[in-house]
RNA sequence: GCCCCUAUCGUCUAGCGGCUAGGACAGGAGAUUCUCAUUCUUCAAACCGGGGUUCGAUUCCCCGUGGGGGCACCA
């Protein structure tokens, strides 16, 4: 069997979204599931709309989320390659090359300053009220598609069209005809959007004389009910990779999402290691119907992932997301105190980014005060009574581990005949100013007697 | 308008002629925990319609319908 070969061919031409993600994970997964190359091609022509920002997200995209490739560009680790250049934009002496050699088999001919690609077979003139004008059409043989996730795909390809305008660039199906077969690509995985060019390409194989490559046209992303219909866009909530990113999503649980968007392994199985992903992934388990993107699962899957960190992990990717936050300096000042606090933290969020609101309490003293908590708490027993008695036992108490704080905090309410629910609230409202966090007698912990006491007094003084 | 692809809970999906149509996310209700979150239990929720083929269709075929994509000197 010979080498598969794959490519991934964006165009710099906007931000990177989870569309254009997907195709390059599934080209990814292909390469290493067979010990194939991932190639990285940049369809870089359109150079109104290019830009070497954009370029740049492509790079540091796919890098962030652990797609490696063997040929292409280079950057970081990732690149190199013996069928270069991988831009589109250094490789005109090719194109005119391929250009010749059609001009020279009588496969192309010019017209109206631009070269045509001429299709063979009896000619007649057809309106075609789409385009609200006459035009020339071939009859054909149609063109058959062996698609591997598809199966047998007829079309027909019936008129000529532009390979080179005419202000002398070639268009998009020539190079990405040509390129494919000078990068020897074995495998076409791309969007459906390019099943119905496919027979122009076919096409063009056949006009340079090569067989052309397997092509595996994959599901598209669609909209969530709620984002409206149609296929996702640049422009739709959640859309870029470069907000998942922003908001400190875990690259594993994005990929591990998107390889579930449109492919399954065949059973029940959902979160997986990359590992066993690249073991299972084929291109016939590949579904056929277009999937509608959800940021609820996705969010689940990025929470899945941050419960199971381990503890290093989790402190170090605490740090990538405090070092964007203007308290990021503050916070991070005393790290055995940050990185008892965020693993306090960690099981108890859904996401990094929750993170600064989660644990402010732990870093100032001017925190913010949930005042429907307050009102909630307050309402209930005799809050203020407890807190004077928490002010008077606190400064006797074991603050040396959790345990020793439980102890003491229930034998105070034992000796009052209440509960440790009694305390608990308000305490919890004292020191944090809300309802939700780690374990009250952690906080109490972590925080030391002096501070516990004077947010004690200062709850106090205010009620 | 023409061409191509597609169709199981709200969403992602399993099913590959005979099943109480399974799982996951989201939603509802409980339980556990000092709060919250997790976790656990549980409930509700689907085979687009019509024809065939067959002893028997969610499954195979055809026609509708719905959804998606494409029809450029864009990529």
């Amino acid at each position: 069997m010979s080498q598969v070969r794959v490519r991934f061919a964006p165009s710099p031409t906007g931000f990177f979204h989870i569309g254009s993600a997907r195709t390059a994970l599934f080209n990814w997964l292909y390469a290493r599931h067979t010990g194939g190359t991932f190639i990285l091609r940049i369809e870089d022509t359109d150079q109104a709309r290019n830009s070497e920002a954009f370029l740049n997200l492509i790079y540091e995209s796919l890098d962030w989320l652990g797609m490696d490739w063997d040929e292409g560009p280079v950057f970081r680790k990732n690149g190199g390659g013996d069928y270069g250049p991988y831009r589109q934009s250094q490789r005109g002496d090719i194109y005119q090359r391929y250009k010749q050699q059609l001009l020279d088999s009588g496969r192309a001919y010019e017209k109206d300053g631009a070269i045509w690609f001429k299709l063979l077979g009896e000619r007649y003139k057809v309106f075609d009220d789409h385009r609200k004008k006459e035009v020339e059409k071939v009859k054909t043989a149609p063109v058959v598609i062996d698609d591997r996730i598809r199966g047998r795909v007829e079309r027909q390809e019936d008129e000529d069209f532009v390979i080179f305008r005419s202000d002398g660039n070639p268009v998009f199906h020539f190079v990405n005809v040509v390129d494919d077969i000078e990068m020897k690509v074995s495998h076409i995985i791309r969007g459906e959007d390019h099943l119905s060019n496919t027979s122009k390409h076919v096409r063009l194989y056949e006009g340079f004389g090569v067989t052309a490559p397997v092509f595996a046209h994959i599901p598209l992303i669609l909209k969530s009910p709620e984002m409206g219909q149609g296929k996702m866009s640049k422009r739709d909530k959640g859309a870029l990779i470069e907000e998942y990113q922003q908001r400190h999503f875990l690259p594993e649980a994005l990929v591990n999402y998107l390889a579930l968007l449109g492919w399954n392994p065949g059973d029940d199985r959902e979160k997986m290691p990359i590992a066993d992903i690249v073991k299972l992934f084929d291109l016939p388990g590949v579904n056929q119907s277009n999937a509608k993107f959800d940021g609820k699962k996705l969010a689940n899957m990025n929470m899945v992932y941050l419960l199971e960190q381990p503890a290093d992990r989790f402190v170090s990717l605490a740090r990538d997301y405090f070092a964007k936050q203007p308290t990021g300096a503050t916070v991070m000042a005393n790290e055995a105190y940050f990185r008892d606090i965020m693993l306090l933290a960690q099981p108890k969020i859904k996401s990094v980014d929750e993170l600064g609101a989660y644990t402010g309490y732990f870093f100032t003293d001017d925190f913010s005060i949930d005042p429907k908590v307050t009102e909630k708490v307050m309402a209930k027993g005799d809050p203020k009574a407890r807190l004077t008695e928490l002010g008077a036992a606190v400064p006797a108490m074991d603050f040396s581990s959790d345990a020793t704080i439980e102890t003491a905090l229930k034998s105070l309410a034992e000796s009052k005949g209440l509960g440790f629910g009694d305390y608990q609230a308000v305490a919890r409202l004292a020191v944090s100013g809300t309802n939700a966090g780690p374990s009250l007698t952690s906080i109490f912990r972590v925080l030391g007697k002096e501070k516990v006491l004077q947010r004690l007094r200062k709850l106090l003084e205010v009620s």
